[in-house]
DNA sequence: TCTATATTTAGCCAATCAACTAACTATAGA
DNA sequence: TCTATAGTTAGTTGATTGGCTAAATATAGA
């Protein structure tokens, strides 16, 4: 059960789902991209990666000085139901992640341009 | 965005989950029987109640001085992704749950044999 | 080696939350 | 009408949590 909790606690954050249903359309993202989406401070950014880490949402690897996070798609999947299905089909169309959306385009282009944190990335 | 935090939060605790997934199994559960097998006070049970119905994850209905709830199987289900699915494969075989189940046929026998709060019931 | 930068860790704070008790409301029965 | 019972509301308490700042750690570059 403690692993079921902590997948509902860790989606029970507005910004940890907004960086969740960031993760599901982007392929990876940078600490700095999440921070600067979010609009908070790093530590916090950190820790919510934690909390999304440990309940095996995410998972992170490590180039240089950045961090770089990936959804985890797989191992939320149980007999054909998954959490992530349930949640884009609620939060697809939804005005604060579309709008997410769109500002992330722009952040990773500013992180072009600066030449920081540019790992290979793609976005559906 | 406020809904979906709504259900994820209102399955973030412990005991709602114990309660919800208990709903999912039998149809129809009195408040005594819920606050019998949380083994909490009536108070919090009703607080937990008043969350997982704000929720819209279950329905409440009063007959007398009884209260008794259902678990709303539909409201959760969007292009056939369901966060019931989701759950009920995770915790159908759960040890804690497992026994939950089997206490609450005693619950409910008891119950039926103080003849107190006895609506139609039946378990899947 | 020193400086700059990104991220994490530690600690603090205000807000939130699950538990409780006490009181209240609603209902049933004598 | 009074008493008993079930559930809800209000308030308190200790624990938890998301935000922050400061410090620490890791990495890159001059």
């Amino acid at each position: 059960m403690i692993p079921t909790l902590a997948i509902t606690n860790a989606l029970s954050d507005r910004n940890r789902l907004r960086t969740f249903m960031a993760l599901l359309t982007f392929d990876e993202l940078c600490v700095c991209e999440i921070t600067e989406l979010l609009k908070i401070k790093p530590p916090t950014t950190s820790r919510h990666m934690t909390i999304l880490s440990a309940a095996g949402l995410v998972q992170g690897r490590k180039e240089g000085r950045w961090v770089y996070y990936r959804a985890c798609r797989e191992v939320n999947q149980e007999d054909g139901a998954s959490i992530i299905a349930w949640i884009q089909s609620r939060l697809a169309t939804d005005p604060e992640i579309i709008a997410d959306k769109s500002r992330l385009h722009h952040i990773i282009q500013a992180t072009k341009t600066r030449k920081t944190c540019t790992p290979q990335r793609s976005a559906s």
